[in-house]
DNA sequence: AAGCACATGTAACGCGTTACATGATTTT
DNA sequence: AAAATCATGTAACGCGTTACATGTGCTT
């Protein structure tokens, strides 16, 4: 069980979903490809922690849809109250600011706002998704409480935003001093 | 040439360092252990991107201490010419939160509070960065313009700051809605 | 004498990406 | 007829981590 498989059983708390669907949920939250979904999803049901039916379509090709069982929401609630790791971070961008005295503050600041223009389109992206979320929700967001299933998807995108703004203001503030 | 390999040299544009201080001194950036470095090393020597020279010590053991070489700087600016990669974040407290809902308020608290921890540290050990690099500039870190080697690693710490601030943020703002 | 920091390497394994493969159904 | 989306799978490869392996020199 390694924490990609985790964050399937996660997913699926929301409602049963299909490994083309579970794909297109996780992606903003963790990066997968099918092709380590479709494997893993085997792997849990072998495992008793989730379990498939085989659902004819008229409009598109059949599907797998998977439900999360009793066993995997223990074995979700078990994970939860282990430590969480550590995030990972990896940024190419890094490693070039560290060496960017090499070319002249032209070229620089285009670096930069490469990167920035990255930043706004999913700054963009994550507003829309959070007026999305808000029509969903019944009730305003900002009362939103723990047990509300769309608490955990609203605290994500306000997460998001903040950490895009943080980082839209740094490259205001990098281009300044170029 | 991956990523690493690039970093490696950006870091070398410093100063020459051997394996051991090249990975001490990356870390921060990007996090890579010596089984990975010393063999990229070699690689790298290949191409002729790097030299290294046996030095002797007489209160440590020998080392090998890597410089780049013209080439190598050719290749790095290259690098820096052709489109950034997207950054990679990992982050298993974001699948945890998606499903909070399956536990209690208090735990709930203690998951974030775990990670609100880890970010102050973070951000404790960046400033403590930040005050020796300060001291290791000749003028006012504000004043620092591209050409000055300390340029890079003083906007890179103000980056990991502006992060770790909004994170910590989050992390207070969450509590509050528990 | 034991433990720690310095120093360099190799080997095995796990995870994630890319590529290979196939096929249904709808849209253009 | 071609392209795009939906849908599921396997195979090969690259990168990063863990473990294995060895040795020096200082500190306790």
């Amino acid at each position: 069980m390694n924490t990609l498989s985790y964050g399937l059983l996660s997913i699926l708390t929301r409602s049963s979903k299909s490994g083309y669907e579970l794909m297109q949920h996780i992606q903003p939250i963790w990066k997968a490809k099918h092709s380590q979904i479709y494997p893993l999803l085997a792997q849990l049901e072998q495992n008793g922690f989730v379990q498939h039916v085989h659902v004819h379509q008229t409009d598109k090709p059949d599907k797998k849809v998977y439900s999360i069982t009793s066993s995997g929401q223990e074995a979700l609630r078990t994970w939860i109250h282990q430590p969480t790791g550590e995030p990972v971070h990896r940024d190419e961008l890094l490693l070039k600011i560290y060496c960017i005295g090499m070319v002249d503050a032209e070229k620089a600041k285009q670096v930069v706002e490469e990167r920035e223009a990255y930043y706004r389109k999913m700054a963009e992206f994550c507003e829309e998704r959070m007026k999305i979320t808000a029509e969903e929700s019944v009730i305003p967001l900002q009362e939103l409480t723990l047990g509300d299933p769309l608490f955990g998807p609203y605290v994500l995108l306000e997460k998001a935003l903040l950490d895009l703004r943080a980082n839209i203001e740094w490259c205001e503030w990098v281009k300044s001093r170029l």
